[in-house]
DNA sequence: TCTGGGGTCCTAGGACCC
DNA sequence: TCTGGGGTCCTAGGACCC
Protein backbone atom coordinates (compact mmCIF):
# COMPACT_ATOMS: atom_id res chain seq x y z
CA UNK A 1 0.00 0.00 0.00
CA UNK A 2 1.19 3.51 -0.84
CA UNK A 3 1.19 5.89 2.06
CA UNK A 4 -1.31 8.72 1.17
CA UNK A 5 0.74 11.85 0.36
CA UNK A 6 3.60 10.22 -0.78
CA UNK A 7 2.17 9.13 -4.45
CA UNK A 8 -0.60 12.08 -5.25
CA UNK A 9 0.35 15.05 -5.96
CA UNK A 10 0.08 18.34 -3.60
CA UNK A 11 -1.03 22.02 -3.92
CA UNK A 12 -0.11 24.96 -2.18
CA UNK A 13 -2.01 28.17 -1.10
CA UNK A 14 0.20 31.41 -0.94
CA UNK A 15 -1.95 34.34 0.71
CA UNK A 16 -0.12 37.26 1.66
CA UNK A 17 -0.88 38.55 5.10
CA UNK A 18 -3.06 41.16 5.91
CA UNK A 19 -1.94 42.15 1.96
CA UNK A 20 -3.20 45.90 1.80
CA UNK A 21 -2.29 46.92 5.11
CA UNK A 22 1.78 45.06 4.20
CA UNK A 23 1.77 47.01 1.19
CA UNK A 24 1.53 50.29 2.95
CA UNK A 25 4.10 49.09 5.44
CA UNK A 26 6.33 48.45 2.71
CA UNK A 27 6.48 52.21 1.67
CA UNK A 28 6.00 53.44 5.17
CA UNK A 29 8.54 50.83 7.46
CA UNK A 30 7.60 53.43 10.54
CA UNK A 31 3.99 51.58 10.61
CA UNK A 32 5.94 48.60 11.35
CA UNK A 33 4.33 47.24 14.72
CA UNK A 34 1.95 49.63 14.86
CA UNK A 35 -2.05 49.46 13.77
CA UNK A 36 -3.31 50.04 10.57
CA UNK A 37 -6.53 49.80 8.38
CA UNK A 38 -7.08 50.12 4.71
CA UNK A 39 -10.50 51.58 4.07
CA UNK A 40 -12.73 50.45 1.29
CA UNK A 41 -13.19 52.68 -2.14
CA UNK A 42 -15.34 55.54 -0.33
CA UNK A 43 -13.37 55.63 2.60
CA UNK A 44 -16.71 53.95 4.05
CA UNK A 45 -15.35 50.63 5.05
CA UNK A 46 -12.70 48.82 6.90
CA UNK A 47 -10.89 46.00 4.53
CA UNK A 48 -7.73 45.31 5.82
CA UNK A 49 -5.83 45.34 9.38
CA UNK A 50 -2.72 44.63 10.62
CA UNK A 51 -2.12 42.28 13.34
CA UNK A 52 -2.13 45.14 15.91
CA UNK A 53 -5.27 46.55 14.05
CA UNK A 54 -6.82 42.97 14.49
CA UNK A 55 -5.97 42.67 18.11
CA UNK A 56 -7.61 46.08 19.08
CA UNK A 57 -11.01 44.17 18.18
CA UNK A 58 -11.72 46.24 14.71
CA UNK A 59 -13.64 43.43 12.86
CA UNK A 60 -13.37 43.18 9.15
CA UNK A 61 -15.90 45.12 6.93
CA UNK A 62 -16.86 47.51 9.41
CA UNK A 63 -17.86 50.92 8.74
CA UNK A 64 -15.46 53.48 9.39
CA UNK A 65 -17.60 55.28 11.38
CA UNK A 66 -18.40 52.48 14.21
CA UNK A 67 -14.70 52.30 14.93
CA UNK A 68 -13.71 56.21 15.05
CA UNK A 69 -13.26 55.43 18.87
CA UNK A 70 -10.70 53.02 18.81
CA UNK A 71 -9.02 54.60 16.21
CA UNK A 72 -8.48 57.79 17.71
CA UNK A 73 -7.94 56.47 20.72
CA UNK A 74 -4.57 53.58 20.10
CA UNK A 75 -3.66 55.80 17.36
CA UNK A 76 -4.50 53.56 14.63
CA UNK A 77 -2.95 54.62 10.63
CA UNK A 78 -6.16 55.03 8.38
CA UNK A 79 -5.45 54.45 4.55
CA UNK A 80 -7.64 55.33 1.67
CA UNK A 81 -7.05 52.45 -0.74
CA UNK A 82 -4.45 52.55 -3.24
CA UNK A 83 -5.09 50.02 -6.12
CA UNK A 84 -2.42 50.75 -8.45
CA UNK A 85 -0.51 50.02 -5.91
CA UNK A 86 -1.30 46.68 -4.56
CA UNK A 87 -1.70 45.43 -8.21
CA UNK A 88 1.88 46.41 -8.49
CA UNK A 89 3.10 44.81 -5.45
CA UNK A 90 0.92 41.65 -6.49
CA UNK A 91 2.64 41.40 -9.36
CA UNK A 92 5.57 41.40 -7.70
CA UNK A 93 5.28 38.66 -5.28
CA UNK A 94 3.22 35.94 -8.06
CA UNK A 95 6.54 36.83 -10.34
CA UNK A 96 8.37 35.34 -7.71
CA UNK A 97 6.20 32.20 -6.88
CA UNK A 98 6.49 31.51 -10.85
CA UNK A 99 9.87 31.23 -11.04
CA UNK A 100 10.18 28.99 -8.29
CA UNK A 101 7.14 26.21 -9.57
CA UNK A 102 6.55 24.59 -12.41
CA UNK A 103 2.76 25.62 -12.20
CA UNK A 104 0.66 28.77 -10.92
CA UNK A 105 -2.82 29.60 -10.51
CA UNK A 106 -3.04 33.33 -9.41
CA UNK A 107 -6.39 32.77 -7.35
CA UNK A 108 -6.71 36.57 -6.18
CA UNK A 109 -4.73 40.01 -6.02
CA UNK A 110 -3.25 37.85 -3.16
CA UNK A 111 -3.23 34.92 -2.92
CA UNK A 112 -1.84 31.77 -5.52
CA UNK A 113 -2.44 28.37 -5.67
CA UNK A 114 1.28 26.50 -6.90
CA UNK A 115 1.38 23.14 -8.33
CA UNK A 116 4.01 21.63 -6.40
CA UNK A 117 6.96 19.29 -7.62
CA UNK A 118 7.05 15.85 -5.67
CA UNK A 119 10.63 16.92 -4.02
CA UNK A 120 9.26 19.67 -2.79
CA UNK A 121 9.63 19.99 1.34
CA UNK A 122 8.45 22.12 3.98
CA UNK A 123 11.72 23.51 4.01
CA UNK A 124 11.75 24.11 0.68
CA UNK A 125 8.35 26.23 1.75
CA UNK A 126 9.64 28.09 4.08
CA UNK A 127 12.67 29.45 1.90
CA UNK A 128 10.22 30.54 -0.50
CA UNK A 129 8.62 32.43 2.07
CA UNK A 130 11.69 34.15 3.16
CA UNK A 131 12.50 35.07 -0.30
CA UNK A 132 8.95 36.85 -1.26
CA UNK A 133 9.58 38.70 2.18
CA UNK A 134 12.94 39.95 1.30
CA UNK A 135 12.20 40.62 -1.97
CA UNK A 136 9.27 42.09 -1.85
CA UNK A 137 8.55 43.09 2.08
CA UNK A 138 5.51 41.36 1.99
CA UNK A 139 5.17 38.83 4.73
CA UNK A 140 2.95 35.19 3.45
CA UNK A 141 1.55 32.11 4.52
CA UNK A 142 1.71 29.12 2.76
CA UNK A 143 -0.23 25.60 3.17
CA UNK A 144 0.18 22.82 1.66
CA UNK A 145 -2.79 19.85 0.75
CA UNK A 146 -3.14 17.17 -1.72
CA UNK A 147 -6.65 19.59 -2.48
CA UNK A 148 -7.32 23.04 -2.86
CA UNK A 149 -9.72 22.76 -0.27
CA UNK A 150 -7.69 21.39 1.89
CA UNK A 151 -4.52 23.61 0.87
CA UNK A 152 -6.80 26.13 2.17
CA UNK A 153 -6.98 24.46 5.45
CA UNK A 154 -3.79 24.17 5.70
CA UNK A 155 -2.99 27.93 4.70
CA UNK A 156 -5.67 29.10 7.65
CA UNK A 157 -4.02 26.70 10.49
CA UNK A 158 -0.35 28.32 9.32
CA UNK A 159 -2.01 32.05 9.74
CA UNK A 160 -3.80 31.21 13.06
CA UNK A 161 -0.45 29.57 14.25
CA UNK A 162 2.72 31.52 12.66
CA UNK A 163 4.26 32.04 15.56
CA UNK A 164 4.88 28.05 16.10
CA UNK A 165 5.25 27.10 12.52
CA UNK A 166 6.99 30.20 11.30
CA UNK A 167 3.59 30.38 8.51
CA UNK A 168 3.89 27.50 7.01
CA UNK A 169 2.14 24.31 7.22
CA UNK A 170 1.93 20.79 5.47
CA UNK A 171 -0.87 18.91 6.00
CA UNK A 172 -0.29 16.11 3.81
CA UNK A 173 3.11 15.15 5.74
CA UNK A 174 0.80 16.19 9.69
CA UNK A 175 0.39 13.18 11.37
CA UNK A 176 -2.54 13.94 12.45
CA UNK A 177 -4.97 15.89 9.92
CA UNK A 178 -8.17 14.61 11.72
CA UNK A 179 -7.10 16.30 14.80
CA UNK A 180 -7.04 19.87 12.43
CA UNK A 181 -9.90 19.32 10.56
CA UNK A 182 -11.81 18.52 14.31
CA UNK A 183 -11.12 21.86 15.71
CA UNK A 184 -12.10 23.54 12.39
CA UNK A 185 -15.76 24.89 12.50
CA UNK A 186 -16.91 24.57 8.94
CA UNK A 187 -17.20 27.98 8.40
CA UNK A 188 -13.83 28.03 8.78
CA UNK A 189 -13.74 26.41 5.04
CA UNK A 190 -12.89 27.90 2.00
CA UNK A 191 -16.73 27.98 0.26
CA UNK A 192 -18.92 27.66 3.36
CA UNK A 193 -20.30 31.07 4.03
CA UNK A 194 -22.87 31.81 7.02
CA UNK A 195 -25.87 30.23 5.29
CA UNK A 196 -24.11 26.82 4.38
CA UNK A 197 -22.65 26.51 7.71
CA UNK A 198 -26.40 26.69 9.31
CA UNK A 199 -27.71 24.44 6.95
CA UNK A 200 -24.88 21.84 7.49
CA UNK A 201 -25.64 22.44 11.61
CA UNK A 202 -29.19 21.63 10.58
CA UNK A 203 -27.36 18.07 9.56
CA UNK A 204 -25.32 17.78 12.92
CA UNK A 205 -22.09 18.76 11.45
CA UNK A 206 -20.06 22.05 13.14
CA UNK A 207 -16.64 21.31 12.49
CA UNK A 208 -14.47 20.03 9.26
CA UNK A 209 -13.93 16.72 10.07
CA UNK A 210 -17.26 15.91 11.10
CA UNK A 211 -18.60 17.18 7.15
CA UNK A 212 -15.45 15.24 5.82
CA UNK A 213 -17.08 12.45 7.57
CA UNK A 214 -20.55 13.01 6.27
CA UNK A 215 -22.94 10.72 4.08
CA UNK A 216 -22.28 11.75 0.79
CA UNK A 217 -26.47 11.59 -0.27
CA UNK A 218 -27.12 13.78 2.35
CA UNK A 219 -24.65 16.21 1.32
CA UNK A 220 -25.65 15.80 -2.02
CA UNK A 221 -29.41 16.23 -1.59
CA UNK A 222 -29.00 19.12 1.00
CA UNK A 223 -26.20 21.25 -1.15
CA UNK A 224 -26.00 19.87 -4.15
CA UNK A 225 -22.67 19.40 -6.42
CA UNK A 226 -21.11 22.33 -4.82
CA UNK A 227 -21.25 20.44 -1.13
CA UNK A 228 -20.70 16.86 -2.98
CA UNK A 229 -17.43 18.63 -4.59
CA UNK A 230 -16.36 20.41 -1.04
CA UNK A 231 -16.78 16.59 0.47
CA UNK A 232 -14.60 14.80 -2.00
CA UNK A 233 -12.22 17.45 -1.86
CA UNK A 234 -11.85 17.19 1.98
CA UNK A 235 -11.46 13.70 1.62
CA UNK A 236 -8.44 14.24 -0.75
CA UNK A 237 -10.35 13.88 -3.77
CA UNK A 238 -9.49 16.82 -6.16
CA UNK A 239 -12.42 18.26 -8.06
CA UNK A 240 -10.79 21.86 -8.21
CA UNK A 241 -8.26 21.85 -10.39
CA UNK A 242 -5.50 24.18 -11.12
CA UNK A 243 -6.36 26.85 -13.49
CA UNK A 244 -3.18 27.98 -15.07
CA UNK A 245 -4.61 30.24 -17.81
CA UNK A 246 -7.31 32.44 -16.10
CA UNK A 247 -10.77 31.74 -17.90
CA UNK A 248 -12.21 34.58 -19.87
CA UNK A 249 -14.21 37.39 -18.36
CA UNK A 250 -17.73 36.61 -18.27
CA UNK A 251 -19.11 40.36 -17.52
CA UNK A 252 -17.40 43.62 -16.26
CA UNK A 253 -19.34 45.49 -13.79
CA UNK A 254 -18.59 49.41 -12.78
CA UNK A 255 -20.89 50.96 -10.01
CA UNK A 256 -20.72 53.54 -7.16
CA UNK A 257 -22.24 54.28 -4.00
CA UNK A 258 -23.69 58.01 -3.50
CA UNK A 259 -21.50 60.22 -0.48
CA UNK A 260 -25.41 61.42 0.10
CA UNK A 261 -28.62 59.94 -1.58
CA UNK A 262 -29.96 61.28 -5.03
CA UNK A 263 -33.04 61.73 -5.62
CA UNK A 264 -33.16 63.10 -9.55
CA UNK A 265 -33.14 61.60 -12.84
CA UNK A 266 -29.83 63.97 -13.95
CA UNK A 267 -28.23 63.06 -11.13
CA UNK A 268 -28.31 59.16 -11.41
CA UNK A 269 -27.66 59.36 -15.54
CA UNK A 270 -24.42 61.54 -14.74
CA UNK A 271 -23.36 58.91 -12.19
CA UNK A 272 -24.20 56.05 -14.72
CA UNK A 273 -22.31 57.62 -17.45
CA UNK A 274 -19.50 57.72 -15.77
CA UNK A 275 -19.71 53.90 -14.99
CA UNK A 276 -20.74 53.19 -18.48
CA UNK A 277 -17.63 55.03 -19.35
CA UNK A 278 -15.27 52.58 -17.30
CA UNK A 279 -16.93 49.94 -17.93
CA UNK A 280 -16.71 50.32 -22.02
CA UNK A 281 -12.80 51.52 -21.16
CA UNK A 282 -12.33 48.15 -19.58
CA UNK A 283 -13.78 45.74 -22.31
CA UNK A 284 -11.80 47.60 -24.78
CA UNK A 285 -8.43 47.70 -22.81
CA UNK A 286 -9.39 43.59 -22.91
CA UNK A 287 -10.08 43.50 -26.85
CA UNK A 288 -13.94 42.57 -25.99
CA UNK A 289 -17.46 43.36 -27.03
CA UNK A 290 -20.71 43.54 -25.24
CA UNK A 291 -23.41 41.57 -25.76
CA UNK A 292 -25.95 42.23 -23.19
CA UNK A 293 -26.35 45.32 -20.50
CA UNK A 294 -27.56 45.55 -17.23
CA UNK A 295 -28.15 48.19 -14.94
CA UNK A 296 -29.32 48.59 -11.57
CA UNK A 297 -30.59 51.33 -9.34
CA UNK A 298 -30.39 50.88 -5.49
CA UNK A 299 -31.86 52.57 -2.26
CA UNK A 300 -30.06 52.94 1.28
CA UNK A 301 -30.28 49.16 2.64
CA UNK A 302 -29.51 49.64 6.01
CA UNK A 303 -32.30 52.82 6.52
CA UNK A 304 -34.80 50.17 6.99
CA UNK A 305 -36.85 53.40 7.73
CA UNK A 306 -37.06 54.53 4.20
CA UNK A 307 -38.51 52.68 1.52
CA UNK A 308 -36.52 50.37 -0.24
CA UNK A 309 -36.78 50.26 -4.39
CA UNK A 310 -33.48 47.92 -5.39
CA UNK A 311 -34.69 47.62 -9.57
CA UNK A 312 -32.55 45.99 -12.15
CA UNK A 313 -32.88 45.73 -16.06
CA UNK A 314 -30.79 43.72 -18.04
CA UNK A 315 -31.05 43.83 -22.04
CA UNK A 316 -29.69 41.57 -24.99
CA UNK A 317 -27.88 44.10 -27.42
CA UNK A 318 -28.62 44.80 -31.17
CA UNK A 319 -25.03 43.83 -31.38
CA UNK A 320 -22.00 43.00 -29.92
CA UNK A 321 -20.23 46.28 -29.36
CA UNK A 322 -17.87 48.04 -26.68
CA UNK A 323 -18.09 51.99 -28.36
CA UNK A 324 -18.92 53.95 -25.00
CA UNK A 325 -21.64 56.35 -26.89
CA UNK A 326 -23.62 53.67 -28.15
CA UNK A 327 -23.47 51.95 -24.48
CA UNK A 328 -24.35 55.25 -23.00
CA UNK A 329 -27.34 55.64 -24.74
CA UNK A 330 -28.82 52.40 -24.07
CA UNK A 331 -28.22 52.47 -20.41
CA UNK A 332 -29.55 55.89 -20.62
CA UNK A 333 -32.70 54.27 -21.96
CA UNK A 334 -32.64 51.16 -18.92
CA UNK A 335 -32.21 53.82 -16.49
CA UNK A 336 -35.75 55.76 -17.66
CA UNK A 337 -37.58 52.71 -17.72
CA UNK A 338 -36.84 51.27 -13.91
CA UNK A 339 -36.35 54.98 -12.17
CA UNK A 340 -39.14 56.09 -10.00
CA UNK A 341 -39.25 59.87 -8.48
CA UNK A 342 -39.54 59.70 -4.94
CA UNK A 343 -37.02 57.52 -3.64
CA UNK A 344 -33.54 58.43 -2.05
CA UNK A 345 -30.91 55.93 -4.34
CA UNK A 346 -27.61 55.44 -2.35
CA UNK A 347 -25.84 54.15 -5.81
CA UNK A 348 -26.24 52.31 -9.48
CA UNK A 349 -24.29 50.86 -11.31
CA UNK A 350 -24.07 49.08 -14.82
CA UNK A 351 -22.68 45.49 -16.34
CA UNK A 352 -21.35 44.90 -19.67
CA UNK A 353 -22.29 40.97 -19.80
CA UNK A 354 -22.27 38.18 -22.24
CA UNK A 355 -18.28 39.47 -23.29
CA UNK A 356 -16.92 38.06 -26.71
CA UNK A 357 -13.51 38.61 -27.70
CA UNK A 358 -13.10 40.98 -30.78
CA UNK A 359 -10.61 39.14 -33.11
CA UNK A 360 -12.82 36.30 -33.09
CA UNK A 361 -16.57 37.98 -33.42
CA UNK A 362 -17.53 37.40 -36.93
CA UNK A 363 -20.63 39.77 -37.85
CA UNK A 364 -21.53 37.32 -40.71
CA UNK A 365 -21.73 34.18 -38.83
CA UNK A 366 -24.76 36.04 -37.15
CA UNK A 367 -27.00 35.44 -40.49
CA UNK A 368 -25.98 32.39 -40.93
CA UNK A 369 -28.89 29.64 -40.21
CA UNK A 370 -27.64 27.44 -36.94
CA UNK A 371 -26.48 23.90 -38.38
CA UNK A 372 -28.73 21.22 -36.69
CA UNK A 373 -26.21 18.43 -35.31
CA UNK A 374 -28.25 15.22 -34.61
CA UNK A 375 -26.61 14.36 -31.58
CA UNK A 376 -28.53 10.29 -31.18
CA UNK A 377 -26.62 9.75 -34.53
CA UNK A 378 -23.11 10.52 -33.22
CA UNK A 379 -23.35 8.69 -29.87
CA UNK A 380 -24.62 5.72 -31.69
CA UNK A 381 -21.78 6.41 -34.65
CA UNK A 382 -19.28 6.86 -31.50
CA UNK A 383 -20.05 3.35 -29.76
CA UNK A 384 -20.03 1.85 -32.97
CA UNK A 385 -16.71 2.72 -33.73
CA UNK A 386 -15.33 2.22 -30.08
CA UNK A 387 -16.72 -1.36 -29.08
CA UNK A 388 -19.44 -3.38 -28.44
CA UNK A 389 -22.65 -1.76 -30.08
CA UNK A 390 -24.49 -4.07 -27.16
CA UNK A 391 -22.60 -2.31 -24.51
CA UNK A 392 -21.82 1.20 -25.33
CA UNK A 393 -18.74 2.99 -24.23
CA UNK A 394 -20.57 6.28 -24.01
CA UNK A 395 -24.30 7.13 -23.18
CA UNK A 396 -26.51 10.22 -23.64
CA UNK A 397 -26.85 12.02 -20.73
CA UNK A 398 -30.50 13.87 -20.41
CA UNK A 399 -31.54 16.83 -18.38
CA UNK A 400 -32.95 16.48 -15.09
CA UNK A 401 -34.62 18.09 -12.03
CA UNK A 402 -33.17 17.43 -8.28
CA UNK A 403 -36.74 17.72 -6.46
CA UNK A 404 -36.84 18.39 -2.86
CA UNK A 405 -37.89 15.37 -0.75
CA UNK A 406 -38.75 13.55 -3.92
CA UNK A 407 -34.81 12.89 -4.98
CA UNK A 408 -33.96 12.75 -8.60
CA UNK A 409 -35.94 13.30 -11.11
CA UNK A 410 -35.59 12.44 -15.02
CA UNK A 411 -37.17 14.24 -17.46
CA UNK A 412 -37.03 11.51 -19.83
CA UNK A 413 -36.16 7.94 -19.17
CA UNK A 414 -35.28 7.04 -22.81
CA UNK A 415 -31.74 8.34 -22.70
CA UNK A 416 -28.78 8.04 -19.89
CA UNK A 417 -30.23 6.94 -16.45
CA UNK A 418 -26.78 7.90 -15.36
CA UNK A 419 -27.30 11.64 -16.08
CA UNK A 420 -24.73 13.92 -13.97
CA UNK A 421 -23.84 17.17 -13.91
CA UNK A 422 -20.66 16.31 -12.44
CA UNK A 423 -18.49 15.48 -15.77
CA UNK A 424 -16.01 13.32 -14.01
CA UNK A 425 -18.86 11.20 -12.89
CA UNK A 426 -18.84 10.00 -16.57
CA UNK A 427 -17.25 7.29 -18.17
CA UNK A 428 -14.01 7.55 -19.61
CA UNK A 429 -13.51 6.60 -23.03
CA UNK A 430 -10.14 4.76 -23.68
CA UNK A 431 -8.03 5.31 -26.94
CA UNK A 432 -7.61 2.19 -28.46
CA UNK A 433 -9.70 0.06 -26.82
C1' DT B 1 -25.11 60.93 9.27
C1' DC B 2 -21.84 57.42 8.03
C1' DT B 3 -21.90 51.35 6.51
C1' DG B 4 -17.29 48.86 -0.90
C1' DG B 5 -16.72 47.00 -5.42
C1' DG B 6 -16.18 43.34 -8.47
C1' DG B 7 -16.53 38.79 -9.43
C1' DT B 8 -17.94 33.35 -9.95
C1' DC B 9 -20.90 29.28 -10.00
C1' DC B 10 -25.28 26.81 -9.45
C1' DT B 11 -30.27 26.14 -9.83
C1' DA B 12 -34.94 26.88 -11.19
C1' DG B 13 -38.20 28.15 -14.36
C1' DG B 14 -40.15 30.22 -18.56
C1' DA B 15 -40.05 31.03 -23.63
C1' DC B 16 -39.38 29.01 -27.67
C1' DC B 17 -38.14 25.74 -31.37
C1' DC B 18 -38.80 21.47 -33.78
C1' DT C 1 -56.17 4.67 -22.07
C1' DC C 2 -53.37 9.00 -22.84
C1' DT C 3 -52.50 15.11 -22.06
C1' DG C 4 -45.76 15.32 -26.31
C1' DG C 5 -41.29 15.80 -25.26
C1' DG C 6 -36.45 16.98 -25.73
C1' DG C 7 -33.40 20.54 -25.85
C1' DT C 8 -31.46 25.33 -25.72
C1' DC C 9 -31.30 29.87 -24.27
C1' DC C 10 -32.26 33.39 -21.21
C1' DT C 11 -33.14 35.41 -16.73
C1' DA C 12 -33.50 35.83 -11.84
C1' DG C 13 -31.86 34.88 -7.55
C1' DG C 14 -29.01 32.72 -4.03
C1' DA C 15 -24.60 31.74 -2.13
C1' DC C 16 -19.88 32.51 -1.79
C1' DC C 17 -15.21 34.73 -2.44
C1' DC C 18 -11.55 38.38 -2.14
Amino acid sequence: MIARGESESRIALVDCNNFFCSCERVFNPALQGKPVVVLSNNDGCIISRSEEAKALGIPMGAPLHGQQEVIRKHGVHVFSSNYTLYGDMSARVMSILREEVPAIEVYSIDEAFLGLPSNFTEENARTLRAKVLQWTGIPVCIGIGTTKLLAKLANRHAKKNREIKGGVFDLVHYPDPDGIMAATPTDGLWGVGKNLALRLKGMGITTALEFKQADPAAIRKSMGVIGERMMRELNGIPCLELEEMPPDKKGVMASRSFGSPVETLQELEEALANHVARAAEKIRRHGLLSTRMEVFLRTNRFRKDQPQYSPGIGITLDRPTNATGELMSTARELLHRIYRPGYRYKKTGVQLAGLVSEEEYQPELLDQPRARIDVDRIVDEINRRLGDPKNPVITRASQGTIQSGKGWRMRSERHSPHYTTDWKQLPVVRSGS
